[in-house]
RNA sequence: GUGGGCGUAGCUCAGCUGGUAGAGCACCCGGUUGUGGUCCGGGAUGUCGCGGGUUCGAGCCCCGUCGCUCACCCCA
């Protein structure tokens, strides 16, 4: 470690090779997300602080011990966003989008922060992809959020990965297992933290690792056993598409979602190649949120994709190159470099370059003073596919060669038209 | 907030039971006049995280501190 200052701590970065991979990441899933009509919000990274204290809900974790909170000069409370869902549902309230055509359609990227002890794949500032489809409650929504998240998964490669759903139903559901549910808990002789953890949210016991805990809880009634014929209908149906597309999943009963806003369906997608954070993906249905926020009575459903976690499974799944630290290898490439022989030879040289990407190519070109052996290997460090030594000769006649890369063959050609010789050559 | 591991060149690391630092990769120059990938030769690079202590002497021991990392909690 060198230099007077440090990123700060739990921030993840990314710099060349490995940002291509952050860029390749974002590109797949906005592709599959755009397919399906699902178009761009961009939002703020901060809001008023009481939405996420309404909308995400106090009791969690999220909320109530992991969020970036300050205050700016106007003496306004503001929190630096941790996680996408109720800035979208406050952006469709203020501006009206739901006033039209339902769904509301929409997808979005960037970081999100929380104030975490970090961990492998878990940072306090991250990147998340996600998708909202707002305004209707149908089962088959609910399928084609699950299916594109799954799409993007597949075609990046990934493989070792699983799609796991339940479905935490309506209010009535909740409410007639919560009352089974405590009274199972009652019985058993748990520590005061966890004691603490079962009064916010009893579903939370479900995800404790400890092996004593499990094995108390393993015959805890289940919230699936509860469902309303309405609710279990839906999740019938939603598995239903999911078969029908082909989508593998399996049925997790005691699946828990952090978020307190989550209702219906619920589904996260689980890498297996991970460490503790093996969730790559999560989401669900939100049937209260958009009112609680203060918007119509409308349900959502979305979900919340992990980038810095994909990029993880991606490399543990071997699907990216990270052999060494140079460029060669990985799919970037110039189409052209060029080598100046002195100042005269650079000046037609950044022209020529110029001419050059104005029609779509890649190019750069040696500056510094370096040797022409020099200028020839970081030609070949940075992958390029042709090279054109520039030099007195060639700025005199208005020719030069230029040499493929590959197996060293040379075409002469003129400087002129250097843009259409390179596109012959490639 | 709690616990474990670790902090040595840009990167990955070595450094034996304490004697004032090394390797590989990367980087730069060169191997006869203006042409890369292999090979060969040469070169630069570190307040050994920081502060204190023990010692004739500490990268190696002790204390503190900061940082990184993994795990718990929780989540993407």
């Amino acid at each position: 470690m060198s230099g007077d200052f440090q990123a700060p701590k739990g921030v993840s970065e990314y710099f060349p090779p490995r940002s291509g991979i952050f860029e390749k990441v974002v590109r797949k899933l906005e592709h599959v997300s755009l397919a399906a009509n699902y178009h761009l919000i961009e939002l703020p990274v901060f809001e008023d602080t009481e939405l996420f204290t309404r909308g995400v809900g106090e009791s969690t974790d999220v909320v109530s011990k992991e969020m970036y909170t300050f205050e700016d000069r106007g003496g306004r409370s503001l929190t630096l966003r941790p996680e996408g869902t109720a800035g979208v549902i406050r952006s469709i309230i203020e501006h009206g989008l739901d006033r039209g055509q339902l769904p509301v359609k929409l997808y979005y990227r960037g970081p999100f922060f929380r104030a975490e002890r970090p961990q492998a794949g878990r940072y306090r500032q991250f990147y998340q992809f996600g998708i909202e489809a707002v305004g209707l409650d149908d089962p088959f929504l609910d399928a084609e959020v699950i299916s594109i998240a799954y799409r993007g998964f597949s075609s990046l490669g990934l493989k070792n990965f699983e799609l796991q759903i339940t479905s935490l139903g309506d209010d009535e559901s909740r409410g007639k297992h919560r009352v089974e549910f405590l009274k199972f808990l009652s019985n058993l002789d748990l520590d005061g933290e966890t004691l603490d953890r079962v009064k916010k949210n009893p579903l939370r016991i479900f995800d404790d690792k400890r092996a004593e805990i499990q094995a108390k809880i393993k015959d805890a009634p289940v919230l699936l056993d509860f469902l309303t014929s309405d609710s279990s209908m839906k999740f019938e149906a939603v598995k239903g598409a999911l078969e029908e597309l082909e989508i593998p999943f399996v049925v997790n009963s005691r699946m828990v979602r952090g978020l307190d806003y989550y209702t219906g369906t619920a589904f996260e997608f689980v890498h297996k190649g991970l460490g503790a954070q093996a969730s790559i993906g999560g989401g669900g249905r939100y049937d209260g949120l958009m009112k609680t926020l203060g918007g119509q009575d409308l349900s959502g459903i979305g979900f919340g994709l992990g980038i810095d976690r994909i990029i993880l499974a991606l490399e543990t799944e071997g699907l990216v190159d990270t052999s060494n630290e140079n460029s060669k290898g990985v799919d970037e490439y110039l189409d052209l470099f060029i080598v100046p022989i002195g100042d005269s030879a650079k000046l037609r040289a950044i022209s020529l370059i110029e001419m050059v990407r104005k029609t779509g190519f890649v190019a750069d070109m040696g500056f510094g003073d370096r040797s022409l052996k020099g200028a020839m290997k970081a030609a070949d460090k940075l992958n390029a596919r042709h090279v054109l030594v520039l030099g007195d000769a060639e700025l005199q006649s208005g020719q030069g060669r230029l040499k493929r890369m590959a197996d060293g063959n040379e075409v002469s050609i003129t400087l002129d038209s250097l843009a259409a010789s390179l596109k012959n050559a490639v």
